[in-house]
DNA sequence: GCGTGAATTATCCATTCGTATAACAAGACA
DNA sequence: TGTCTTGTTATACGAATGGATAATTCACGC
């Protein structure tokens, strides 16, 4: 009498674990991270509880792999941006501001992915010592970016528009995300381009308009 | 025999919500809305758990309280800002943006709360009301500011205005928030004045150089 | 002072959490 | 085809969760 038990197929390792860092991925950005349970994580990845253990010694090592997966896909959107764009330094910038404004890297899923994992950076040093990285690693394109422009600033002052930049950007992106109905398609960029021009007074010519 | 009961004092209502409100605020804060739990909230405010239920049916309704209170909190730091200000609309628009990049509105906590609440938003609807009422009622701040001053623009460049400016904020706020260390002091609100001073095409004279 | 209503505590309950461990079966290799 | 490794499931456990209810004691009106 053989107890009916639940019919799997083995996969190999990497794909268990990408299954499993894209469950917690979803589930924290739906519904933050109490939603993100060991049995809610197995479910939407197709197995059981008892196989998380399997791949990762804790749930906060999952987690922790979660956040680092989540912000190299910030980085690779930016780095993806910019393998299009041609060697023009002022296009560069332009479309490297212009794809942070937009999907997919606007997403109300993304906003609430950052914000699930912000609360863990307090207490996990290894998270936040991945998040400072991720920062870093945005900010150091951007700054590139803005130096190779035609203009002759100070490295000092690259750096302070580097910063009130990004700071644009990021502004921009949160309340795209959090306020998708408020503005209209391709108005988040105008703005941001706009912002951008300013502050480092250069004209950039908005692609879309 | 009379067990030993601990002993304790009775509080006017308001007192108590104002506790319990209090307490909920400090652990989202801190540690995420999932530190947020009915025990210690009530260990932090100083009673016993069952009491919470006597003044809040339900843990999500001290819940919506709490985000109330937050919101309000944020408002009334703005408000604060321009009750100091003078009448002249360069000044005050300059003393409203210098307040909202320096403590306490710039402050790892407000960002931990805003974090951990946000993603409540998307379940809640009367937390999402909650959510819009106070984001409209800054951004409403800042456009009138932003009208106020001497220029010749339309109301719909006025309104873009004020979105690209309340991106640049918020974005300082949050990188401030995020990266205490980051910045040295009065270097957000230098970076904040010049660049709504850019965006506006108006000199803001930083009052703090 | 003294009952009396209600604020507060204490205890209990069903559920769910993360984790540990044992049972099983899938698939590679002989 | 048979065996063995190990990926996977199943089950169990203690702790913690939000909520319900009963027991108590404070403080105010009389």
């Amino acid at each position: 009498m053989s107890t009916d038990r639940r019919p799997y197929r083995r996969e190999p390792e990497e794909a268990r674990r990408e299954a499993l860092i894209e469950a917690a991925l979803e589930l924290v950005a739906v519904g933050g991270p109490q939603a993100a349970t060991v049995r809610a994580i197995a479910a939407r990845a197709g197995v059981t509880p008892g196989l998380i253990r399997h791949y990762f010694a804790t749930k906060e090592e999952l987690t922790r792999a979660a956040y680092r997966r989540f912000v190299q896909m910030l980085t690779d959107d930016s780095a993806a941006a910019l393998s299009d764009a041609g060697t023009d330094p002022t296009a560069r910038l332009t479309a490297f501001v212009a794809a942070s404004l937009r999907p997919p890297v606007v997403d109300a899923h993304r906003l609430g992915l950052w914000a699930g994992f912000l609360n863990s950076l307090r207490s996990d040093p290894e998270m936040r010592q991945i998040h400072e990285q991720g920062y870093r690693a945005y900010r150091d394109i951007l700054e590139g970016l803005i130096a190779a422009l035609p203009r002759k600033v100070s490295p000092a002052q690259c750096h302070r528009d580097a910063i009130a930049c990004n700071a644009v950007i990021d502004g921009l992106w949160l309340e795209g995300s959090a306020l998708p109905q408020g503005f209209a398609s391709g108005e988040l960029q105008a703005i941001g381009l706009a912002a951008v021009s300013a502050i480092l007074t250069i004209p950039l010519k908005d692609p879309s308009a």
